[in-house]
DNA sequence: AAAATTTGTCCGAAATTTCGGGAATTTTTA
DNA sequence: TAAAAATTCCCGAAATTTCGGACAAATTTT
């Protein structure tokens, strides 16, 4: 599960004290004092949560939040905010914000909602890579002949027999359960030399 | 997104009106007035979530959320408590309760957490299905003679040409670019009748 | 109902693949 | 360094695959 939260907040004081309950928490909080200073940690997959105050100098949170959605639609963002500023923060939440805390909030309460959060985007990004590695192994061949798919199906199995054997045509041929020779034969019609497939570790 | 939640609230004006809540917002509520009465709703891969009242005469919410885990270790329960109990709910966090609401609790904050539980379990449900997928295609074949890995191709290749050709072999040839008889030798090599191809919608 | 098209099967020649044997060369092992 | 093992190539016979032609049966179109 991911740990990253990445803190904006300007006051000092409260954000070395965040810093210091993530920290008992075993969590990694990524201290700024701001939208400009935090704006580079900001991208798309970033492997963590956004845990930002509603109301600064220079930026609002409602930056932060429309940032993240640019760089990453389902970056989680939690909202620090004032009693009186309950309302906006709600409004936030339509906006896409995953939560708000109200200050000064328990460090349970903080910490539960960043576990929430934490676990979420854990889930979005193990989503997101498995759906990578679906779209490759599904991108065999959808066209071709018949024998230009049968080919290059045979080459991937040669090769992976043959990574399988360290590069040795012999033990990769009694893997595929041919002769040595056949495999030669095969390799000769694919351009495969078997020395490509030596050493996989170090050299 | 999933839209189920599992009402377990023994107090009928509460649940009414939180039945009531949801529907407003579109939610899907399934109301039950106990443990008892809920338990056959919970099970794996159940598209939703629990929320249910920490508090009840026959079974607590505990006895709820152990039980969920059983049937589902990723199915988020949510636990309504009053305010002295909050400390119970703390508890039941840590044991993997999903969140908890203080009663009375205001409509915005149960929609709020709901909506967070609903999209987790959705990620959840997303991930199972597509780790399936990706388990199904990637079971190809790892072992076995290099004619039979590529015979098992082949027979997908030609099965999967014929499903796209309604079972028409002539056209099924074409598309894969061989003759028509190349197929049909082929095909009687595999044992594939060309009928049960035919006719995928309607009879 | 007749005509046209498609299906499924058989045949046989040409092309390709398989595979054992052999042998020169390189690499690994002892 | 000597012996053992593996690589890479060539050959040729046996087995398999490809593919066009032909044709009866089944289906669809007209």
């Amino acid at each position: 599960m991911f740990k990253k939260v990445l803190i904006i907040e300007d006051d000092a004081m409260l954000r070395s004290s965040i810093v210091q309950t993530l920290e008992l928490e075993d969590l990694e909080p990524i201290p700024t004092n701001g939208f400009t200073q935090a704006r580079r940690s900001i991208r798309h997959n970033f492997r963590g949560v956004i845990l930002s105050d509603i109301k600064m100098p220079d930026h609002d949170g409602f930056d932060v939040l429309r940032f993240a959605q640019t760089k990453d639609e389902e970056l989680p963002v939690i909202l620090l905010t004032g009693h009186s500023d309950v309302p906006t923060a709600k409004r936030a939440i339509k906006e896409g914000a995953y939560d708000y805390l109200e200050k000064p909030c328990a460090p349970d309460t903080m910490i539960e909602a960043l576990h929430r959060a934490l676990k979420q985007r854990t889930l979005i990004m193990e989503n997101r890579e498995v759906r990578d590695e679906l779209e490759q192994t599904n991108s065999d061949q959808t066209e071709g002949t018949l024998s230009e798919r049968l080919e290059m199906h045979e080459r991937r199995i040669i090769e992976e027999a043959l990574s399988d054997a360290d590069g040795k045509v012999a033990i990769a041929a009694e893997a595929l359960g041919i002769p040595r020779n056949t495999l030669y034969d095969r390799m000769g019609k694919f351009n495969i030399v078997a020395k490509a497939f030596r050493k996989p570790t170090g050299n």
